[in-house]
DNA sequence: ATGAAAGCGCTAACAT
DNA sequence: ATGTTAGCGCTTTCAT
C-alpha cells in the first residue's frame, strides 16, 4: 500500500473529493491553518498521509507567484574547495527552509553565464546566489539587477550586497613576513586583476610592499586565470630567469595546488632554496612535506553569511534603498615550514659545491 | 529598454494582446511550431525578445505535466572530488538539454535523505541522479522505485541502473603488487561493507589475497566512515599493535587523505618502513613526497555515463523492463614511489639503533 | 493558419 | 469553519 505504481498523481481535487470537502479545506488543513477545525485537519492529513500525497511545488510557486522554492547558486568551477565547501554549506542551511538550490556551473565562460541566467530566471529563481565570471556580459548584469542577489568571492560591480574574503591584510602580512625574513625579491603569481579578488590580492601585495619600504619593480609577477596548470607554468615562468626572486606568493587555490607542484619538480629545497606562501583551503596542502606557510579563509563562514545575506535580500527585494553593505571573511596568514630566510648568495656557491 | 524595473513580468498573453493574436498562437510561435506563418512567427518571437519575455517554465512544467525541467542530485558530500567532480561533468552536460539540477547534500544522513527526496518529488524532477546515504530508509527506497532513478558510487538494491567504479581488480592488483614485493602482513582500511562500494573493495582485497596464497587472517582490517578524521584514526589504530603491518591499502578517497596525514605524523618513511597505497583523485595527492602508489577512477567519465544513463531512463519511464544494466568505470593501480619491499626485520633493529 | 477554451495543481479572495 | 471561484502562465485539444 501506499505509494505504489508510479509517480504520485494524487492531487488536492483528489483527496477533496475522497473525504467530501473543499479543496479549500484541504488546502488549509495542508498548510496547517487555524481556520479549520482541528479534528477535521489531522483527519485530512492522515488522510494524505495515507494516499502518498506530495504536494506539487510548481504549482504552489506558480499559484502564490512568489515563492522560496528555488534559488541559483551560479560558480565558475565547483571541484574547488573555494566553491564546494561554500555549495555544500549553502544548500545545507537554504534546504533546512525548504528551499532548494538549482547549481549552475560557468566555466567561466560569459556566454554560457547569460544563458545559465536565463535559465534561472525562467525557473523564477526567489533568488541567486553567485560568484561572476571574470568578464560578466553587459545583458547578464541588466538580469543580475532585477533579482535578489548575493555575491560571493568576486564582485562584478553591481548594486548587490556580498561576502568575500578580506585577503589583502593577510597578503600584505605575507610580504612583511618575507621581507623581516630578509627576502627583497619576491616573485608573485596571482589572478587577473579584472577578478575583485585579484586586484584585492594585489592592493595587499603592494600595501605589504610599501610597509616594507620594498620597491613594487622589485617583484616579479604573473597574472593567471586560476587553474592548476597556469600555477604550474607561472611558477616556471619566475623561476626562470637568470636572477630568480627568494621567495614566491601565491594568490589563488587553483594556482596553489600547481605553483606548489611547480616548486617541487624544480627540485628546490623549501625553504633553504626558496620560500613559498600559498593560498586556499588547508586540505589541499595536508600532504606537503614541509608543511606550507598558506594563507587560508573560512568558506563555512563565508558561506553561513552568504545564506543568510540571501534571506535578507529576499525579504526586500533587489537592490533596493542604498548601498548594500558587503561582509567581509578575513583571510588568515598561517606560518609553516615553508618559509625561511634567503639562501646567503655568499654561501651558495660553496653550498651548491657540496652537491 | 529592454528588461527594465523588477523581474520578468511579461507573459505570453500580454503579447498575444499587444500583438492582437491569441495566446495560442503566441505560444506556438515561441516553440517553433511549423503551424503559424512563418512571417507572423517571426514577428511574435521579435517582439518577445524586445519585450524581454522569458517563459516560466513551471507553469510550462505544470501544463505539460511532465518535463525535463529538473533533474535531482543527490550526493552525500560534495566537498570532495569523487562528488564535486562529477556534479561538475553533469551540470554541465543536462545544461546543454536545458534541465537544471537541484543540488541535495545528504551528509549521509538517511532523514535528511527521505525529507530531501519528498522536497525533490513535490518539486516534480524529471528524475534523479543519486549516490543513497549508507543505511537508506525503505521509505526512501519505496520513492526511489517510483521515479527514474540512476545511481552512482553506491547501489542501495533498487532495480535502477547506475554507474560504478569497478574496484575489484584494482583493489586485487594491490594485494598482488605488495604480495610480490614481499609483504606478508597488510593492512586494511576502508568503508563498510554496507557501503556497495566498500564491499566491492573488500572483494577485490580477498581475491588479492587469495590469488597471493594469504591468509585472510593476516590481514588487519578497519571499517569505517569515509572521513578524513577516521582515516587518521584507522592508520593509528593499524599501526599500533606490536606487529603492525609493513603496508597499508586504503580503500577510500577521503579515508586515504587522513591516513596519509597520519603516516607522516608517525615519521615512518615511505616506502622504506612502510608501503602505502591509497585511492582517489590525483588532486588529492599532487603535494605528497614521495608520490604515493594509488588507486584512481576516471570521475569525468562516470559522470558522462551517468548523465546518459539518466537520459536513457527519462525515455523510458522509472525501473521498467528486467534487470537494468550496471555500467562499470574501471579503476586504476598507478605505481609510485610510496610502495616497496617490506623492511626486513633482522636489519632493522640495525637500523634503528643508528637513530 | 489561427482562435477559444479547458486545464495542469495549487492558493487566496470572496462568499456563506 | 467551510465552500465557490478565480486565477498563476503555459500548452493543447477542438473548432473555425
Amino acid at each position: 500500500m501506499g505509494t505504489r505504481g508510479r509517480v504520485t498523481k494524487v492531487s488536492v481535487a483528489d483527496l477533496a473529493a475522497e473525504l467530501d470537502v473543499s479543496t479549500a479545506t484541504v488546502s488549509r488543513a495542508l498548510n496547517g491553518s487555524p481556520a479549520v477545525r482541528p479534528e477535521l485537519a489531522q483527519r485530512i492529513r492522515e488522510h494524505a498521509e495515507a494516499r502518498g500525497y506530495v504536494a506539487n511545488r510548481m504549482a504552489r510557486a506558480l499559484s502564490a507567484n512568489v515563492s522560496r522554492a528555488f534559488v541559483g547558486f551560479v560558480i565558475p568551477y565547483v571541484d574547488t574547495p573555494a566553491y564546494s565547501s561554500v555549495a555544500a554549506e549553502c544548500a545545507r542551511l537554504l534546504s533546512a527552509d525548504g528551499t532548494q538550490l538549482i547549481l549552475t556551473i560557468t566555466e567561466n565562460d560569459p556566454e554560457r553565464e547569460l544563458h545559465q541566467l536565463k535559465d534561472l530566471v525562467a525557473s523564477r529563481v526567489a533568488g541567486l546566489i553567485i560568484s561572476p565570471s571574470t568578464h560578466i556580459l553587459e545583458a547578464s548584469k541588466q538580469l543580475l539587477s532585477n533579482l535578489p542577489v548575493v555575491e560571493f568571492h568576486r564582485a562584478c560591480g553591481i548594486a548587490a550586497p556580498g561576502v568575500f574574503s578580506e585577503d589583502e591584510q593577510a597578503m600584505s602580512e605575507a610580504v612583511l613576513h618575507l621581507a623581516a625574513l630578509g627576502h627583497t625579491r619576491i616573485g608573485y603569481l596571482g589572478t587577473p586583476e579584472a577578478l575583485s579578488n585579484g586586484a584585492a590580492r594585489l592592493r595587499g601585495l603592494h600595501r605589504g610592499l610599501e610597509l616594507a619600504g620594498l620597491d613594487r619593480g622589485a617583484v616579479a609577477m604573473r597574472l593567471l586565470e586560476p587553474t592548476t596548470d597556469n600555477g604550474k607554468r607561472g611558477v616556471r615562468d619566475l623561476l626562470d630567469g637568470s636572477r630568480p626572486p627568494t621567495a614566491l606568493i601565491v594568490g589563488g587555490g587553483a594556482l596553489s595546488i600547481g605553483a606548489a607542484q611547480a616548486v617541487h619538480e624544480s627540485g628546490r629545497r623549501l625553504p633553504d632554496e626558496l620560500s613559498l606562501v600559498v593560498y586556499g583551503h588547508p586540505s589541499w596542502f595536508a600532504l606537503s612535506d614541509p608543511p606550507l606557510t598558506r594563507i587560508t579563509v573560512d568558506y563555512q563562514d563565508l558561506a553561513l553569511r552568504a545564506a543568510r545575506l540571501l534571506n535578507t535580500v529576499l525579504d526586500s527585494g533587489p537592490a533596493r534603498g542604498g548601498e548594500p553593505e558587503p561582509q567581509f571573511v578575513t583571510a588568515q596568514l598561517h606560518l609553516a615550514g615553508s618559509t625561511g630566510p634567503p639562501p646567503k648568495r655568499a654561501h651558495a656557491s660553496d653550498r651548491k659545491s657540496r652537491r
